[in-house]
RNA sequence: GCCCGAGUGGCGGAACUGGCAGACGCACAGGACUUAAAAUCCUGCGGCCCUUAAAGCCGUACCGGUUCGAUUCCGGUCUCGGGCACCA
């Protein structure tokens, strides 16, 4: 008889839930294990295969350590605030409170369907008051400490979605949502700080274990980089005018100076300046352009050249012209730069355009065709010629430098503050009362949660405006300072903001007093493990690293660091290869999978289909051979037989498995650990028979792919897996066989095949190598020139 | 443009630290069982050559190098994927 999946998984995965067999204890004698996965967004379209395969993994993990006696936290939640699901209530006019519950309805039964071993207790809500009321404290805490602020800038906004965007959600001048065009508009918004926390965040990545492209793509988004601020002299105002520079080394070959359209300057000296209108309608011409239009047209320069305001060099105090162009960016560095045409492709670009002389001062390339950026030796540097290296001369220039009380070494990021501001219904309301007295004033804690009110119309307004802007009940409000009449921010968090914590609150739920209690964050973080999407590796990561790092500096959390561990999974593509998507039909849903082949051949699938941090695509064929090997698995106990040790003709089969199994779980190479497994079933085949030690075994080490049909079988014949099951051990000396079969190669080919002894030395393998009847006749009339032995691999002859 | 990563049979993918390329699975072909089909079991399965087999030769994107020996290391080229992007 077959594995009957509908009779045993629905069985086991209502034992599990009236047990609560996955609950984790905030206090036990085992050491601890803290898994994390990224937890869903609960979309009205349900859960695709690539929600299992994300889950999977620390799945296994977490199931192997329950077995390896720890005590293990696998939580899960929904990541419930943002757009899809205000957009639903928007279409449908059903609250997004009801649409919201309706979709972790589905999503949980999904789950539970697959059998994940998630501990169901301490399942979180961000749109939870008991949860929000958090965030909004947390939040709270950083105005307190100065890392909230207002400013007035511009914006990406998206008329489509009618919302303000960070840069983050509008890549590539795309609203990440809708994907249409970002559209650059002034308006005051809310920021986090995180710049404040660039180093921080930097140095945090010496101490953790990230997959090494996990770790760079940190370290490219903070984008540090060193060099130094050099003040050039406008001679008509003897002002200073400040740069950046990461080649203070190259100071001799500045020939002009570039500032950015919108920098102060030119409004402070407009007097002075002549053509100031001129000025005034390039700056016109770029603000029209959004920001990724202005990123993109990179060799075609433009710019104006300042009439009337002069630079001095401050090194050779030689006068050059100051243009102002798009290319350089308010946002980053001072906002100007010093032009060294000769040795940047930018400045040459520029230079070309506008018949701008190039100075070499750094020799190795051929200025009249290109910009050199490579090292060698300095020329026309007055007190720089002669040093051959970048580094050198650079530490020179900056002696100079501070010398003369020009310049200074400094450091610049890429990261910009976040924009830390939605206006939208679905999202944490900002707790911040507008006083005309007092300015901004802090809800009082005691007053937390700050609810949303009902509403039934939650279009946004038309400018950008929050739906809660209309809601005049919420507005109006007293100063909790003055207790005049005030009014409340309408603006809510991103969508980033509640799983910027999440990790904390599994550790302590339910707590009603504090976010989660000092006993319960000692004892489970940090998080051993986390596992997720790369497309999270520099967005969520950042920010729950960012409030982490906060809450650590308050004393609030016993770690500097929240992820010890960072991996990341492969999409599931679908069956035609592209990215699985709604709107191009090629979704799987998880639920059609275990109607027709179970839970645990969809979870044996999902592992086995390819490297797991790789993407690959959905072959519902290739899902036939993980039905057979549970089958195959399922039929051995027909093939039963009595025996409490290995048999000979297993031992070492039984043992590599057991090592090979073990070790690729923990690197996350599930697909060989079940083809390991696939062999060792084979191989029982072959034999015809399984004892009772090795079906305990094979049963214990395919627990954590298939559980279902593992501890139904496991069951019947040892009792409980999961209260009476341990993982089990292998010994290094018996996965080795007494002999092994060596290659003959001659000048490096195969030539011969032989079994000898596996513990054989060099000696006795080149021995028996040349005492081989095969090798002798292949040797004849040969000449030996060198014999190479590699112990229990290959003897290589060299012949002429 | 810059920075990562990858390229292996018809397909998904294996190969520890330079040591038998193609584990495991899918698909396919032949056979067994069956009235038949499904399921299951057995056999074969990189290419060339060939009636078949043995033997031989070629083969890990391409060109070259190091080495007794290269999918693995080095130099160059091409292609694909990802990240960043006038970041001074």
């Amino acid at each position: 008889m077959k594995y009957d999946f509908n009779a045993i998984e629905p069985k086991w995965q209502k034992f599990w839930d009236e047990n609560n067999s996955f609950k984790a204890e905030n206090n036990s004698e085992k050491p601890k294990f803290y898994a994390l996965v990224e937890f869903p967004y609960p979309s009205g379209s349900g859960m695709h295969v690539g929600h299992i395969k994300a889950y999977s993994g620390l799945e296994v993990v977490s199931r192997k350590r329950r077995l390896e006696g720890y005590n293990v936290l696998f939580p899960i939640g929904f990541d419930a605030y943002g757009l899809p699901t205000e957009n639903t209530a928007i279409k449908t006019g059903v609250h997004p409170r009801i649409v919201t519950d309706n979709n972790i309805v589905k999503f949980t039964s999904q789950l539970k369907r697959v059998g994940f071993s998630f501990d169901w207790s301490r399942v979180v809500d961000t749109t939870d008051e008991g949860y929000y009321k958090w965030t909004q404290w947390i939040f709270l805490k950083m105005f307190e400490n100065g890392l909230v602020f207002r400013d007035k800038t511009m914006v990406n906004y998206c008329p489509s979605c009618k919302v303000v965007l960070s840069n983050e959600d509008s890549q590539g001048g795309k609203c990440d949502i809708c994907h249409s065009d970002i559209v650059q508009k002034t308006k005051e918004v809310w920021y986090l700080r995180i710049t404040e926390y660039a180093d921080k965040l930097l140095e945090g990545l010496e101490n953790v274990d990230y997959l090494p492209n996990v770790k760079l793509q940190q370290e490219n988004w903070i984008g540090k980089s060193t060099g130094a601020f050099v003040d050039f002299t406008v001679k008509e105002n003897n002002e200073k005018l400040r740069v950046y520079t990461t080649r203070p080394d190259t100071l001799y070959g500045v020939t002009f100076m570039v500032i950015a359209p919108e920098h102060p300057m030119i409004e402070k000296y407009k007097d002075s300046i002549a053509n100031y209108t001129e000025l005034e309608d390039y700056k016109k011409e770029c603000a029209k352009k959004s920001e990724f239009e202005r990123t993109q047209l990179v060799k075609d320069k433009t710019g104006v050249c300042i009439q009337g305001l002069t630079a001095i060099n401050p090194i050779t105090e030689k006068e050059i012209p100051i243009f102002i162009s798009d290319y350089v960016m308010m946002g980053y560095g001072t906002g100007a730069i010093m032009a060294v045409p000769a040795h940047d492709t930018r400045d040459y670009d520029f230079a070309k355009k506008f018949g701008i002389d190039i100075v070499e001062v750094i020799k190795g390339g051929d200025i009249s065709v290109e910009a050199y950026t490579g090292d060698g030796e300095m020329v026309n540097s007055d007190i720089l010629n002669g040093i051959k290296t970048k580094q050198e001369a650079i530490a020179k220039m900056l002696e100079v430098l501070k010398e003369k009380g020009c310049g200074e070494a400094g450091v610049q990021y890429k990261m910009k503050d976040w924009a830390f501001n939605r206006q939208r219904y679905w999202g944490e309301p900002i707790p911040i009362v507008h006083c005309s007295d007092c300015g901004m004033v802090a809800v009082p804690y005691e007053e937390l949660p700050l609810r949303l009110p009902p509403v039934d119309n939650f279009e946004p307004g038309s400018d950008g405006e929050s739906p809660l802007a209309k809601i005049e009940s919420f507005v109006k409000c007293k100063c909790p300072k003055c207790g005049k009449d005030a009014k409340r921010e309408t603006d809510t968090m991103p969508q980033w903001a509640g799983s910027s914590w999440y990790f904390l609150r599994y550790c302590d739920p339910g707590n009603t007093e504090e976010f989660a209690s000092q006993e319960a964050l000692k004892y489970w973080m940090n998080v051993d493990w986390y596992n997720g999407g790369m497309e999270h590796v520099t967005r969520h990561m950042i920010y729950s690293r960012f409030w982490h790092k906060f809450l650590y500096d308050l004393g609030l959390v016993p770690t500097d660091e929240p992820y010890a561990k960072r991996t990341a999974q492969g999409l599931i593509l679908g069956p035609d290869g592209d990215k699985m998507s709604k709107s191009k039909g090629n979704v799987v849903d998880p639920n059609d999978v275990v109607d027709v082949y179970g839970a645990d051949v969809l979870r044996v699938y999902v592992l086995f289909m390819g490297d797991y941090e790789q993407a690959a695509p959905w072959n519902e064929s290739s899902m036939k051979g993980c039905k057979r090997f549970l089958d195959r698995v399922w039929e051995l106990n027909t093939k039963l037989v009595e025996g409490d040790t290995y048999r000979e003709e297993m031992v070492s089969a039984m043992h590599k498995t057991i090592k090979k199994v073990t070790s690729d779980i923990e690197s996350m190479k599930f697909n060989t650990a079940i083809a390991a497994l696939m062999t060792l079933v084979n191989k029982m085949y072959e034999v015809g028979s399984v004892n009772h030690a090795e079906y305990k075994t094979l049963l214990t080490l395919l627990n954590p792919f298939a559980p279902h049909m593992t501890e139904e079988l496991y069951h019947e014949l040892f009792g409980s897996i999961l209260s009476e099951g341990s993982w089990v051990s292998y010994d290094e000396a018996l996965c080795v066989d007494a002999t092994v079969e060596i290659v003959v190669q001659l000048n490096g080919k195969v030539k011969s095949k032989m079994v000898i002894p596996a513990n054989l030395d060099r000696e006795g393998m080149e021995k028996a190598a040349m005492e081989n009847d095969e090798v002798k006749m292949l040797l004849e009339g040969k000449m030996v020139v060198k014999v190479i032995a590699v112990p229990g691999k290959l003897v290589n002859i060299v012949v002429k």
